[in-house]
DNA sequence: TATAATATGTTATAACATAACATTTATCAA
DNA sequence: TTGATAAATGTTATGTTATAACATATTATA
């Protein structure tokens, strides 16, 4: 059986394929990690994840350099308020965002991407156009509570 | 004649006092560098404005926490997407944000911070909340490029 | 295969942030 | 006023995040 994981990197070569991208076996252990990973990690913890999990070295330095790759390709996303980096919730999908929206959990550090209604973006998007500012294609980042953890910690 | 900077020190005084928060000199002059300042600034970019504009030292150190004082007092910001700091633009009116938004150019680093209508904030909160995540009070950070920017590097 | 371009390895260092403990200053009860 | 206490600041060390610079290896392609 293939899971989601096998999926998502399959589509994700399949991807860099076509758009002429070089996904290398590093690169692609790197979003592995990622898409295994049952939180965002720092650039720190993937390398040291990647060289516990495949018995093979990985400067903090590569992982920042494969980092960046994977961000070009969409592939990954960094939260920019935490300084870390989780896989694209839409690989296996066909969905594209063109405005990841992430909702960060304070408690528990997990992190949901979101889609916010077409609507909605439009209105903020147009809102702050109207002010003359040209917004490049950047994420929402927004943290509080997540249901669980509201469960758990009510106080 | 007083100017705005003057003002904004003098209401900050006056609500410290009012809430019983302790505005040292020290303080008071950390806050004085960023109402002067063009643009945010990291931490250690303030101690060493401190240190040439006051001719008394500051370390790094002692910057992070009078910054810290400075932002439970809402009178100073982080943008956590640039690590800098930079006074809240409504410390001399009355303006009172619940979820403060910033405009960040990504040409000329400038910063705006802006007020989006209630009723979309309303519906962005109401939004996110529908999925059962409790929001914590936090701003919005948006990237692009300004007004000014988008006339100098039209290409 | 020779060449160029890209990817990765390696070392050093810059930039951002916190921990831990000492000293000074302010507050307040006796 | 003074002594006890708490709060602020000084100081040093260290942890964390990120980039610079240059060497080597791998891949593409002419
Ligand atoms: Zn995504
Ligand atoms: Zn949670
Ligand atoms: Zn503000
Ligand atoms: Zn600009």
């Amino acid at each position: 059986m293939t899971d989601k994981i096998d999926i998502s990197l399959q589509k994700a070569q399949d991807e860099c394929s076509r758009t002429g991208l070089r996904m290398t076996d590093k690169r692609c252990n790197v979003l592995k990690i990622l898409l295994q990973a049952s939180g965002p990690l720092s650039a720190y913890e993937i390398a040291d994840q990647f060289k516990s999990t495949f018995a093979e070295s990985l400067s903090a330095m590569s992982a920042y350099r494969m980092l960046d790759f994977l961000m070009q390709a969409n592939l990954v996303h960094k939260l920019e308020t935490s300084n870390q980096y989780l896989a694209c919730s839409h690989i296996s999908c066909e969905h594209k965002h063109e405005l990841p929206q992430f909702l960060i959990c304070d408690k528990c550090h997990t992190v949901k991407e979101i889609g916010l209604s077409k609507q909605l973006l439009k209105e903020l998007k147009d809102s702050i156009e109207n002010t003359g500012f040209a917004l490049s294609s950047q994420q929402l980042e927004l943290h509080g509570v997540c249901k669980g953890c509201q469960l758990i910690h009510a106080d």
